[in-house]
DNA sequence: TAATAAATCAAACGTTCATTTGTAATGACC
DNA sequence: GGTCATTACAAATGAACGTTTGATTTATTA
């Protein structure tokens, strides 16, 4: 069947690229692991690198659809139809823990695949990476500067850099066995996602350092 | 001359391991960058991946040597002699961008490496890494404790990987051209470290949410 | 200067890589 | 039943991979 193949494809790639890199994945294994023929990914792909881009279009839509919904319906939750800043770092949080079925082995290889991604690879395949979250940056750069006005933009960038730099290493480190630091051993992703949220809106919420040093650039 | 064969390589290695990534770097490249034999990688480090772990030994040693030798010094600088978190956090996170002289190029390729290790390469390899980092932890997890005596072990260990994902995280995108959520340009090193020791502070002190689900973990 | 060790070199090792090719099977529509 | 596009397959492509070899050059020591 031409979709059982392509899912299986996408499935075992997602699988090998998360554990081993994308350089470091061949496409014999993949094929060899979804059980089909070696040129069926230059078949229903075109090339490895496109069978990457394929992969994360799978997954990262939903996750940023669900991002930007559940901002844009946080007015509606609020009292005074002001959220603060928690809950706009919540909808850009939560759905990479929720709706990718996080407690399932295929969702969380996923994760592990992104958190990767955020420090892999070449220019152009981070550059289509990156613009998988264009959406996600438009509607929430304005939230952040929303509800946190009197830091520049600047400022906002480069803690929001932060939030996706801590996103993203406790995505892979969740995954891996040897992690450093002591083990860290999760059991429960909801925790995590607490400690998570209220550990990056403290860091957004830092006041800006009085030195001139930091204003001036 | 053996110095400068070994030294040129390193370079090398460190520079395209640093942009490409580990696997996606061949030996061909590195011996072509360096402008050595192809076989001085094995003649000289005996693999490619004692390669790696020798570009790492030769730079890491002193960032974690500044480390904790900042943080036992702390103490004498501070009036009561308890230093506060954020003086602890600054002796963590300053010597990545002092010591391996961040301004020149050979010392910035080498941070955006380490970035990249993070999420990088295969089992053995990662634990080698995270190996050269046990003295670093062994003294900065007290250290930590002692000045957020109210969160468990476990609170600790989490936040400080999302320090080192924040660190890790923009140590590579700071070297890259497309880094995505709008262009993040540094000039100035030490106006960087200013806002993510504000982050990394305010994140380490975040009080711990009220809810069950955390405390139970 | 002769002998020994270290370093460099071109060439080749066997393997694996992503991709392509030509052919055989499959199923839908006329 | 025959036509045709789609999919699957085994086999082979040339290139690139990490590593090894053995000869040659360079440096050191006696």
């Amino acid at each position: 069947m031409d979709l059982e193949t392509k899912a299986r494809i996408l499935d075992s790639a997602e699988q090998l690229f998360a554990e081993y890199g994308f350089s470091a994945t061949s496409i014999r294994q993949i094929t060899n692991e979804a059980d089909v023929n070696i040129a069926a990914v230059n078949y229903h792909f075109g090339s490895k690198e496109e069978l990457l881009h394929a992969v994360f279009k799978r997954r990262v839509g939903p996750i940023n659809t669900e991002r930007v919904k559940t901002l844009l319906a946080l007015p509606e939750e609020t009292k005074d139809g002001e959220p603060d800043l928690e809950q706009v770092m919540r909808a850009f949080l939560e759905p990479c823990f929720h709706s990718t079925e996080w407690h399932r082995p295929q969702g969380a290889k996923f994760l592990q695949l992104v958190g990767r991604m955020h420090s892999e690879t070449n220019e152009q395949l981070r550059g289509a990476f990156f613009q998988l979250f264009d959406e996600v940056a438009q509607h929430f750069g304005p939230a952040f500067k929303h509800v946190l006005p009197h830091l520049s933009t600047e400022e906002i960038i480069w803690r929001v850099h932060f939030v996706i730099g801590s996103l993203a290493h406790i995505l892979v480190c969740t995954q891996m066995k040897n992690a450093g630091m002591g083990n860290v051993k999760i059991e429960r992703s909801d925790a995590l996602l607490e400690v998570l949220v209220q550990f990056c809106t403290a860091g957004m919420a830092a006041a800006v350092p009085t030195q001139t040093a930091v204003q001036s650039v």
